[in-house]
DNA sequence: CTTGACTCTGTACCATAGTACGGAGTGTAT
DNA sequence: ATACACTCCGTACTATGGTACAGAGTCAAG
């Protein structure tokens, strides 16, 4: 029952360049919605493959699998506005910024805590650096 | 059987800010080794207030559970080096410029997106920004 | 000496993002 | 028509960092 522009899970798992099962966890999670059964097979228009993309896509730029599902329910229903898209945008870019500061802030203390270290030869029991982690 | 300066897994619990199932996580975890008991119970001498200290710390500075273990293992060797912490502290710190590193990118690449709406009422079938993801 | 609070061990569970696998069924190429 | 690759479903397992709970045992105060 070979159809033109279909794909079988193998098929499009190797053009998305993800897993089998990872097409049918997402399956599970309810990111990928499971395309039309012939008999007992599943058959995937070739725009799975996009989507799938979309997804990876999606985690690169730092959204977990939640919310790229929340952003693809937003493109289904059609009565979405293009300003709700870009809000969750703008909600993840703040979230980055907040991270990167988070990070800046580890790296200075991480930075202190190196300058503590006078003599690197110093056995470790007098080395103050353990210490001025904790205080 | 109450000792001086010795704690039960409850009172070291409550002095760490930690939860008591979380201190046996760690001993289990290997991260804070078991106290003499005496009887059935844990007695914990008080310096194990610090070392859960060390370790959440340690967590907000970016190390796992497992880098944690490291560095206490490090200081329980007494042959360990203030150059060793030291080493591990700078690798620390690279792993976060490329953290920093990455976020920077999705930011940009978020950023790129957000500029690709250019009618915030555009219905989303017509909006570009979902499909600027995955191109 | 009893009661209530605490602790013991072991196991199961939470989220996140998958991976692995057993055993059965299916599809297709030769 | 049979072999081999693929797919099915359900479940268990990975890592990370814990949390929750059952049922038994223990400790200390009144």
């Amino acid at each position: 029952m070979s159809m033109k522009e279909s794909l079988t899970i193998g098929k499009l798992a190797k053009a998305s360049e993800v897993n089998v099962e990872t097409v049918r966890f997402y399956e599970r999670k309810g990111i990928l919605k499971q395309p039309k059964k012939l008999g007992a097979f599943r058959y995937y228009p070739e725009e799975y493959i996009t989507r799938i993309r979309f997804i990876k896509r999606s985690q690169e730029l730092g959204f977990t699998l939640k919310e790229t599902k929340e952003l693809l329910d937003l493109k289904i229903k059609n009565q979405s506005k293009c300003s709700d898209v870009l809000n969750k945008t703008e909600e993840k870019i703040q979230e980055i910024n907040q991270k990167i500061n988070d990070l800046k802030k580890m790296k200075k203390s991480l930075e202190g805590l190196a300058s503590c270290c006078v003599d690197m030869n110093q056995p470790l029991s007098d080395c103050p650096i353990l210490d001025c982690f904790i205080s």
